[in-house]
Parts: C-alpha cells; sequence; structure tokens
DNA sequence: TCTTGACCTTGACGCTGCGTAAAGCCTTAA
DNA sequence: TTAAGGCTTTACGCAGCGTCAAGGTCAAGA
C-alpha cells in the first residue's frame, strides 16, 4: 500500500478510504489484512486521479469507472457546464472584490487623506528600498518618478480627479437630499457620478455589484459616518438613489 | 428571528449558528430564550452576507468585523490573490475537461466509426426534429442543411480532416514504435500529430493538459485497446512520446 | 530467540456551514 | 381551552480526507 501512495503521490489514508466506499478495492488482501494492489489497481487509482483533479466528485468518479456502458461523455458534458458556471460566478465575485478594495481605498482617500497619503507614501518608499537604487542606476531618476507615480495603478492626475470627483458626490449628495427623493433626477445623477468614480479605477462594472456595494454602505459605521456627515441620513439615501439606479428598486 | 431570516433570506438555523459561533448575537434574548434582533443586527447580517459572498470564510469575516483595526484592506487583497488562484485553475480544469470530452468523442470516431455516425445521425435528426420544420419554413432548404453540417462545432469538411488525421497517427504509430525510442524523430512527429489532432476541434492547448491526457490513455482500457490495435504496447509508446514531447519526462 | 523500530491495520473524532429531524416549550387565534 | 403553529435546544449528517490512538506484523540486528 505504502508504495502505491508514494508512487502516486496520494496518502494512505486515502487509498483507505476509497477501498471504504468501494472506488479502488485492492487486487487481494493477504493474511494479516494488509492491502495488495497490482498493476490493474495503480492504472485505475490513476484515472481516478485524473478525475479528481477535473474536480469530479468520488460518487461522480465511481459512476464513470465502475459501470462499463455509463454514458461518460454525457457526464462530462453537464460537468463542463457546472464549471462554466462556476467560472462565471467567480468572475463576478472577482469583480465585486476588487471594487470593494477600491472603495475602501476611496474611502480612506475621502474619509482620512492625511492617513492614506502616509499609506500611499509609506508604499512608495518601500518600492524605493526594493527597486530604487538599482533602478535609478539603471535609467536615471526620472523613470524612478514616473514609477513612483504609477505606483497604485493610476497617475497622480488621475489620482486627484479621483478625489475631486469623491468630493463632487458630496455635494451633490447635499443637494440631492433636498429633494427628499432618491429617483429625483439630481439623485441620479448622484448615483451616476458615485459609478463614474468607482469606474475611474474601475475596469468592469456590475449593476448587482454596485448595489451590493451600496448595501454594504449603510451596514458599514465608517462609510455611514462619512457619508452623514454631508447630511444626516445621507448614506441611506445614496443607497436608495443607487439601487433605484441599478435596477434593484422602483 | 423568523421575520429576520425571511427579510434577509437565510435560514434559522444559520443565525442559530452565527450565534453559536459568536459571528452575530442577538440584540437580546428575552425571558423564554427567544432571540430578538435590532436594525443594527440586520445591518451587521447584511453585512456578513456581503462578504459571504466574497467567498470568505465565516472566521474571516468574523476578523474583520470584530476587530476595529483589522487590516482589512490586507485580508481583501490576500483574498483577491487566493481568487486569482482559483480562477487560473479552474481555466485550466474547464480546458482539460473540453479536451477529454472531444478526445472521447474522437475515441469513438476512430474506435467505432459506424457507433459514432449513428450517434451523430441521430442528434442530426433530433434537432431535425426540434427546429427542422420552424426553420426551414423560414429560411429554406439549405439552411437547415448547413446546420446539421456544423451541428457539432464543425465542418464535414472539418470531420473528415479529423478523422484523416487520426489515421495517420495510427500508421505513424506503426512506423514510430520500430524505433523503439519514444524520443526519436519520427516518435516527436508522431506527438505532433496527436496535438495536432487535439487542436483540430481544440482553441486552448497546455503541455501539462496533454501530458495527462496521455497518462489517461494507459489508464484507460478502451484506449489502450485501440492503439495497441496498431502495435501491441502501442499506447504506452504514444504515452513516452507526448510526455517527452511535452517535457514532462526526458 | 528476543527485541527494536518501521510499517501496517481498524476505529474514531475533527474540519465547514449549515440541513434536517426530534422532542418539547411559547404564543396566539378560534 | 385547545389546537396550530412558532420557537427553542440537542444532535446527527454531508465530503474527503487529516490526524491521533492503540495495537498487530515484518525484517533485521544483538
Amino acid at each position: 500500500m505504502n508504495k502505491l501512495a508514494h508512487m502516486s503521490g496520494v496518502s494512505g489514508r486515502t487509498l483507505r478510504y476509497y477501498d471504504e466506499i468501494g472506488l479502488l478495492k485492492p487486487a487481494r488482501i493477504n493474511s494479516s489484512g494488509y492491502r495488495i494492489y497490482g498493476q490493474k489497481e495503480v492504472d485505475r487509482l490513476q484515472l481516478i486521479l485524473f478525475y479528481r483533479e477535473l474536480e469530479l466528485s468520488l460518487e461522480e468518479i465511481a459512476d464513470i469507472i465502475h459501470q462499463p456502458n455509463f454514458n461518460e461523455i454525457e457526464a462530462l458534458e453537464n460537468h463542463y457546464a457546472e464549471l462554466m458556471k462556476k467560472r462565471a460566478h467567480l468572475d463576478k465575485i472577482i469583480a465585486t472584490v476588487k471594487m470593494t478594495i477600491i472603495s475602501k481605498k476611496g474611502g480612506r482617500i475621502m474619509g482620512d487623506k492625511d492617513k492614506f497619503a502616509a499609506f500611499k507614501e509609506k508604499m512608495i518608499e518601500e518600492n524605493e528600498q526594493k527597486y530604487g537604487k538599482e533602478i535609478r542606476e539603471k535609467y536615471g531618476h526620472e523613470t524612478v518618478k514616473t514609477s513612483n507615480a504609477k505606483l497604485m495603478g493610476m497617475s497622480q492626475e488621475d489620482f486627484e480627479v479621483m478625489t475631486k470627483i469623491g468630493e463632487e458626490i458630496f455635494t451633490l449628495l447635499e443637494k440631492a437630499y433636498t429633494t427628499g427623493d432618491p429617483a429625483s433626477d439630481v439623485a441620479q445623477e448622484l448615483a451616476a457620478k458615485h459609478k463614474e468614480w468607482l469606474m475611474y479605477s474601475w475596469t468592469k462594472y456590475s449593476p448587482e455589484a454596485h448595489a451590493g456595494l451600496a448595501e454594504m454602505y449603510i451596514a458599514d459605521e465608517r462609510f455611514t459616518a462619512y457619508y452623514d456627515k454631508a447630511v444626516k441620513g445621507g448614506t441611506g439615501f445614496l443607497r436608495d438613489a443607487i439601487l433605484i439606479y441599478t435596477g434593484q428598486k422602483r
């Protein structure tokens, strides 16, 4: 057993488990209860591992290898469809996570400029320490400057524009709030501006993710505190405006 | 409790579980032991659900929402990196599954032409029954013919070429086998031809997946039986040639 | 021959995030 | 007052093993 386990890179426990669930039985069991595997079993294990890598469940694998006239292609095609779904889902999640990171960073920028500035400087500093000397020697000082400017994936110009839009959102929120109606033109402009702000350092956008972020705003007191600084209840208003904007609410 | 559960779409059990692990405790518990939640808890749950959708584990979520000075951005960025890894992995799997499906279909084509022909005809027939009448009325007979020809993602011409390459592989295998060396020029030509055959109905290719398929060949007796029909031990030879071709072996 | 140590066995619990009973109190409408 | 429907806790189950624990088996050396 151990030989097989080491050969194929699986653990002894796994082999015992496969025996237990009837997926791979040893060729025979000797008088002292040891599991003895033959070449056939080695090959079978390879096949199992192959399918397992494809993320098929052990049960599905059992179906495929046990039943000689099982429709393998159909099973694989179903599995394929599931994997595609999974990937679509994953893509959505990845986009949302990235958006959340950016908006959190944005939240910091807006909520506490000094802190963020310090953070940014610290990163530039680290960058300097790591690569500065080497790059400076190779390409001169100008390159290093540019590199630092682009450090966070955006130019300093971009960075400033983003900050400005952030401020516009703030004033727009005050104005829109007076209408009292999250569906009003000004409120919808506000939501659009918020999207613009997100998109600034953003490539993919989905209404669902935008709406999800809005929901998060009211649940996270840092955001609540920030937007409510403009007007009391401002965060809730912004959320409602975004929900309407994204079509999640009427 | 039930109200909250219904409002937010989670089960009562989930709420109890979150209480149990200390993730979300109710505002208070009344004299009869009922869990009472307030607005603050509702918001907190929204936040939890948001993070949960991003596939963070409950433990990670707990870290984020409990510790006020926890480095959230870093946590999210780590999570982001993991998600990217996961997607890369998933892409690889998807490619392999697709390749496996195609090669299995190919295996059928080569291994049992009649069966496959019947299979193909059956699909065309089904296609006819489903859409034939409607399409024929709209676009005339010619369109339907073309549609059937493209049914399996390849034209009849493609199909024939693929079959032909399959046969070439067969003869090449016989020839290469006589050299006795899977690293020989002929054997490497064989491996290249095999890749060509795969690529015919294939868009993405990775050496790892090709090698994985080769390993599967010797583990699945249908393939073994087929390739060994050319020469005894042919399957093993083909595998070795592919492993060398893909750089998995020297 | 006996002991040592490496390897094998079965059995059992643990991990995640709940679903799903079972068995019994609490509340409310009829 | 009673029945119906909440609600509660307790506890097992799922997938795929990892990881002890407690003990049997094997070849080799003293």
